[in-house]
DNA sequence: ATCACCATGTAAGCTGTTACATGATTAA
DNA sequence: TTAATCATGTAACAGCTTACATGGTGAT
């Protein structure tokens, strides 16, 4: 049994191999910004890892009082990591799903397409159940109707976000030599 | 010390009073949409407002082995509240943020406005913060580089989506009897 | 000299979830 | 009669944060 934690780091233990402290500094910025973790958390957790042969370390020279450790993803990790991401998952938390989204390299497009879809049908159900919802009119004044009806048109505001944005995804992911929508327009 | 469930229970008592059974399900739909809690965690919860004067109890008539408790928040637990908003927190979480904007009745409307500007401010400042980050060059292909700045994408849409949204919330609040622009017409 | 960064770890405490436990009333 | 709702509580566990602990190198 892996944590949500456990497969942010087989994951970005994909990217590069890195040892706990360059971990720990990914997961602050830019990974922190949906997942953090304070090295307390990674440093036990790399050792259940490791445990269940998920990552490797081999000991390098360094600069600390205890032996420097670079860790690597093995086989069984990246394995493990996709089996999580295509696992259907019914109610994922808002942070949880930013984290699947940012390790959907290691699947290959047709794959990491199909989990989009899933998510993007899952953000249209929510956007669904918001609008279906019957809010008292607004009567003006300001009280608890209030604030309740701004915290339910942020519910609106966010799925319909998500919505776009997993659109936009699937397209990058359809066309993968297409320029970026979102960002700096391509090199030409 | 209060925690942030102690906040989110004062300010639904302060709207009426409630069992802790009452409590449960209105953190599991609708102040669960952002902010849930199950009765594991509400009725000690309750014992230990209680314990510090926030929040009252009165046995009533009902259906179960034991005592039904009727709580209700005290002055002080409504004065924890407002101290509670209007602090300035530097570093808070997304839940917690909708959280706050749920409880903003208890604040009269000048000092609810201060809230969200400092809110808005707060959020401008994460929008500049990603469009300074600089982003290698979309080059097409799938891999990290892609799912990475979608994820970047995804927090700039975020944080635009809340700053419009704070401007909404700040024109409710200034035109007391305006129409809702995120929700149903104003009923005429 | 002092600070920041590299680099690892333990321990205590709080938060949150899941499982266990009890028992009445009402609707299908 | 079976399930759902009302209504409260304890205990065990997992996740995360904060504090403590160590010590070398390089920059200001």
């Amino acid at each position: 049994v892996v944590s949500t934690l456990g497969y942010a780091l087989i994951g970005l233990l994909l990217r590069e191999p890195a040892t706990g402290y360059d971990l720990s500094r990914q997961l602050r910025r830019p990974v922190g910004y949906f997942w953090s973790a304070g090295h307390t958390q990674i440093y036990p957790q790399l050792v259940r890892l490791e445990a269940g042969g998920l990552v490797r370390h081999t000991v390098v020279a360094g600069a600390g009082p205890r032996e420097t450790k670079r860790y690597r993803a093995t086989a069984a990790g990246r394995h493990e990591l996709r089996s999580w991401l295509l696992a259907t998952t019914a109610e994922v938390d808002d942070r949880e799903i930013l984290l699947r989204a940012y390790l959907l390299f290691v699947l290959p497009p047709h794959e990491a397409a199909v989990v989009v879809q899933a998510l993007r049908a899952h953000h249209e159900q929510a956007l669904a159940h918001y609008r279906a919802i019957a809010l008292p009119p607004d009567v003006g004044g300001w009280g608890p109707d209030v604030t309740e009806r701004m915290t339910w048109a942020w519910g609106v505001t966010f799925e319909e976000g998500r919505i776009a944005w997993c659109n936009t995804l699937l397209a990058r992911i359809a066309s993968p030599a297409a320029g970026d929508r979102h960002g700096r327009p391509p090199t030409p």
